[in-house]
RNA sequence: GGCGUCGUAGCUCAGUUGGUAGAGCAGAGGACUGAAAAUCCUUGUGUCACUGGUUCAAUUCCAGUCGAUGCCA
């Protein structure tokens, strides 16, 4: 392995509006390193302001990858990134001791810190034939589906959440073998240390700027980004917080107002569920998002060592 | 000022022909392996405005008070 076990990956995660990339960007001047994102949105150069992708100002303050480095129009997924993310890493450590890891999709978080199983790409025609057996027939079709193809798997899966029924199918179907072969959960081993930070704040603090910076994204031009995207709001890229409600806006569903409201909501249960997710580590340190000596001095601490 | 209507969960409201109450939204908790800002699951006790009266029993009936609102002056 080139890359040497004293490399120290810092990982910085937390709730949307936390202030995340205004910490990436202080560690990455501090310690003289880049930043790799891991926000499953901010990777498509057409989505900025409704994703609170960092401005060209933040950019400047430090390297970022993976800000901007994919279209709307491309497909893209977590064992891409996965793969990418690591040799980005692997390119960061040649000349730097460390490197910083944010973001908020803690998917991707841990494809990086613990890695995915091997299962094979998606087909999109397959998918599409899937998607539309849920279409036609309904939930009922897919479970029984699955419980033909892989009856381990229906014990475990949440038999109501379409999505991951049609994927397990899907898996089935292009592999031949059922989807719980291939979910051996096995760590791998990564070739430099992590350090994880969990960064929080009161909820109702959190939930106060979340509101706020809604209303900063329309007052920046949030409306005419969603309406040059317009064309395109079939695309999964699209189907993200501040985007669909001002579809649905444009499509004459809601009133301005209305869209607005459900964008502050749903950003809500966004950062509910990032909390969710980030909870359940229990390698990561927590600290008060603007609490920067504290997480410094604890990041000096753990980097001696 | 007079007359009427209303005052029930954070919000909008339903309801109890008198036996202390329930929906939607918001909120909370959870799950999560190639679509993840996605997708899915669970979750409703609140001085029924206040004070008194009638009653075995009042949030429900009666009176008064306060507040909101409409009409008339």
């Amino acid at each position: 392995m080139k890359t040497a076990k004293n490399k120290t990956l810092i990982v910085i995660v937390g709730p949307t509006a936390v202030g995340k990339t205004a910490m990436a960007i202080k560690l990455a001047q501090q310690f003289s390193t880049e930043i790799i994102s891991a926000d499953s949105r901010q990777f498509y150069r057409e989505l900025k302001i409704g994703v609170a992708s960092p401005s060209l100002e933040e950019l400047s303050l430090a390297t970022h990858h993976f800000i901007g480095n994919l279209s709307i129009h491309d497909t893209y997924n977590v064992s891409k990134y996965e793969t990418e993310a690591l040799q980005c890493i692997d390119e960061i450590f040649k000349t730097k001791e460390m490197a910083v890891l944010v973001g908020g999709s803690g998917l991707y978080i841990d494809a990086v810190c613990k890695g995915i199983d091997e299962l094979p790409d998606p087909e999109e025609e397959l998918r599409e034939n899937i998607k539309h057996l849920y279409a036609t027939e309904g939930i009922t079709a897919l479970r029984s589906q699955l419980r033909l193809l892989d009856p381990v798997y229906c014990n475990e899966v949440d038999l109501a959440n379409p999505k991951r029924l049609m994927r397990a199918i899907e898996v089935c179907l292009t592999t031949g073998k059922p989807y719980s072969s291939f979910r051996v959960n096995q760590q791998t081993p990564r070739e430099f240390n992590i350090v994880k930070i969990g960064l929080s704040r009161e909820r109702e603090e959190l939930y106060d700027t979340i509101n706020h910076r809604v209303d900063l994204m329309l007052e920046m031009g949030l409306l005419d980004e969603v309406k040059g995207l317009f064309p395109y709001k079939e695309l999964n890229a699209l189907n993200t917080v501040g985007y669909k409600e001002i579809f649905a806006y444009l499509e004459n569903e809601c009133s301005l107002a209305e869209a607005i409201e459900k964008i502050k909501t749903n950003s809500r249960r966004y950062a509910k569920r990032q909390l969710t997710w980030f909870r359940r580590y229990d390698d990561i340190t927590w600290f008060e998002a603007n609490n920067h000596t504290e997480i410094f001095d604890y990041l000096k601490i753990k980097l001696i060592k």
